[in-house]
DNA sequence: CCAGACGTTGTT
DNA sequence: GTCTGG
DNA sequence: CCAGACGTTGTT
DNA sequence: GTCTGG
């Protein structure tokens, strides 16, 4: 699965993977380097309108369907299975309509051992960014309160990764973003088949600091080689 | 018809 | 919102 | 994902 | 054990 992420890349970075002028006037507050996102917490995500153009934005992370009654129920709805986000009651809707790509230059992962828990970072060989295949919705409170919010959506762990843990977040290539981005685009089968496991060629893995696992930490000991 | 669920993970 | 179960 | 809470009352 | 919060 994938319950946390870094974007510590340079905003202009971002801006330049993704086709995105900048995020400072859009999403001013996911412009700092983040060494810990977590669950609950404001992330950056990309969007495309129907012309194709690319925006930026934070969204929280825990999926709110549009019918839940209250909010709680994101926190439980951080991942979606890529075997069946497009059956799913929660995720069906936001699948054919609203899909984003979520900037990150590592995940982590949490290995079980007989000691207890490993964390691992991995990503890219050189730790550029890439983009996790998320999908997002709008939720108003009773307040008429509006948030939006998003989950990512996993699959089956690589060679590299199966080690450490048995799902992976789908990590989408550059090529491909478009397709996936385009609200008008409906193919169920042609979306299902871009949710694959990322080829392990060019990814790495390193074992770090436990200081990750308090969510509260958000500092470079939480990507600390051990 | 209405009521109630709607999710993933890991562990057993 | 939409589907399943009763 | 991990960490931390897990309760009610009345009063400030 | 299970739920909520980050």
């Amino acid at each position: 699965m994938c319950g946390r992420f870094t974007l510590t890349a340079a905003e202009s970075a971002v801006g330049e993977h993704f086709g995105i002028a900048s995020s400072f006037e859009s999403a001013p507050h996911e412009t700092a380097p983040r060494y810990n996102i977590a669950p609950t917490q404001q992330a950056l995500a990309i969007r495309a309108n129907k012309d194709g153009t690319r925006t930026s934005a934070g969204l929280r992370w825990g999926l709110i369907p549009s019918w839940a009654k209250d909010a709680t129920i994101g926190a439980r709805l951080i991942n979606a299975r890529a075997e069946t986000v497009s059956e799913k009651p929660s995720f069906r809707t936001a699948f054919k309509k609203r899909r984003c790509l979520i900037p990150a230059d590592g995940y982590y992962e949490w290995q079980r051992t007989d000691d207890g828990k490993q964390p691992f970072r991995i990503g890219m060989e050189d730790w550029r960014v890439f983009g996790l295949a998320g999908l997002w919705e709008q939720w108003t409170n009773a307040d008429g309160l509006t948030e939006e919010t998003f989950t990512l959506i996993t699959t089956t762990t690589n060679p590299l990764t199966e080690p450490i843990h048995d799902r992976m977040p789908v990590i989408l290539t550059p090529a491909d973003y478009q397709r996936w981005l385009d609200p008008s685009f409906d193919d169920k089968n042609t979306l299902q088949r871009l949710l694959r496991p990322y080829g392990e060629a060019h990814m790495q893995a390193v074992a770090v600091s436990t200081w990750v696992n308090n969510a509260r930490h958000d500092d470079e000991r939480c990507i600390q080689p051990v």
